[in-house]
DNA sequence: GCCCATATTACAGAAATCTGTAAGGACATA
DNA sequence: TATGTCCTTACAGATTTCTGTAATATGGGC
């Protein structure tokens, strides 16, 4: 089993509760906690310096903003910093997110070996995790294999992310029109405007305006 | 110091999280945990009956439906059940809960002792939760008088959160005017609902539905 | 009872959305 | 060149949204 673990968890409840759990279910004693993404990255470096690098790191993906000047802002950043550093490195992600194609992104570009909901089942799941990354498997969470058609199946080019954008932000057709006459963007006519959300309307089963952006919010495309 | 306490929160990682903090940096050792409001209230009761009661409850408001079937679904009536028994019983609760209103009625109709937003800083808090109710302090948290986020200022009633939970599933007024009729919620006019929506564009300062429900996907309020 | 503030409701008109049809242009293929 | 497809655009009409005004209802304090 692993023995040198890097939590970086900014709640430090559950970051203990991490803790508390690799210790007693796992028998893993050998962990370091990171409220932040800088500091984490910190005892990584120090780590790896020594030569008595980290096996597994377990990272959350958003960290709350404060004072401390930091220059990595998410887990994403901080988990292709590590990885530049120390490639093998096993990486867990224990977040809130739950939305497929950004899951699906974690280990599409960034190669993860394993995905913790945050949620009332997390323990089973994490210790599931660590035990399959350990044998080197790739511990995809199942929900999101089956889900992934909807969302990464339809194709939305560069307008069509403009456009949602822009719904999204509550300009009408004609401002939005306005807007990419001006940025010489093409097409522009509210008559083509209409005819592509109206496509989106079809891809997304969207009653209208507001029940699209709903979904594509939901969905996390935006 | 409180020699007994009982955690409830089905987040296992938060729970034992939880346990950690009030073992490690309080060196309260006598502590049982519940993922269950119904659990919870089964060892209250136990520990009550053989004259060995708990001294501190710490809990969650929302807990997760799943398969088990609860008698209970929230700590609210957790605490009230647990009160109507052990009046003097202090109670913290720990929860994502941070809207002002919402907090306040807590203290206010309930009577807890302590609240702890779940973020960042919670272990801090915690300690100094535990610490001022044990000294028969009321820990209300400072934020909710002198409020400074947006979201938390606004205080959205039940038929608020209906209204922009069917317009972001892309009903149209008249449709949600006959769902409110059908379930005897009155106001019910198409006026009324156009009132209220637009004291939420006022409130959210969105310029039209699509992008008032842009905003409280944002936020994390639906 | 009366007054007052607030909430509900009806109604109306301007603006925006949504859904069609139809005409013209771009482009590839035969 | 001719043909068919796809995309853009214009336009039109029905529906919905949004924003007013005004009448009525509700509930609390005096």
């Amino acid at each position: 089993m692993f023995t040198k673990v890097l939590v970086a968890e900014d709640y430090e409840i559950a970051n203990q509760g991490i803790i508390k759990i690799l210790s007693d279910k796992i028998g893993i004693h050998n962990i370091q906690e990171a409220k932040y993404c800088d500091d984490a990255y910190l005892k990584f470096r120090k780590a790896h310096n020594e030569k008595e690098p980290f096996e597994l790191l377990i990272t959350d993906l958003s960290f709350r903003e404060d004072h401390k000047i930091q220059t990595r802002a998410s887990g994403i950043e901080l988990i292709e910093d590590i990885r530049s550093i120390q490639p093998d490195i096993k990486v867990i992600v224990y977040s809130q997110e739950n939305r497929p194609d950004k899951i699906n992104m974690l280990f599409d570009k960034l190669h993860i070996n394993g995905y913790v909901c945050k949620g009332p089942d997390a323990v089973k799941k994490l210790i599931a995790n660590v035990g399959g990354v350990y044998q080197n498997n790739t511990m995809r969470p199942p929900e999101i294999t089956n889900n992934t058609a909807v969302s990464t199946m339809i194709h939305l080019d560069d307008l069509d992310m403009l456009l949602l954008e822009e719904l999204s932000h509550g300009f009408t057709k004609k401002e939005i029109r306005t807007k990419l006459i001006k940025q010489k963007i093409s097409p522009n006519s509210e008559s083509s405007i209409d005819k592509r959300v109206s496509k989106l309307f079809d891809n997304f089963k969207a009653k209208n305006t507001t029940h699209l952006v709903a979904i594509v919010k939901d969905l996390g495309l935006l």
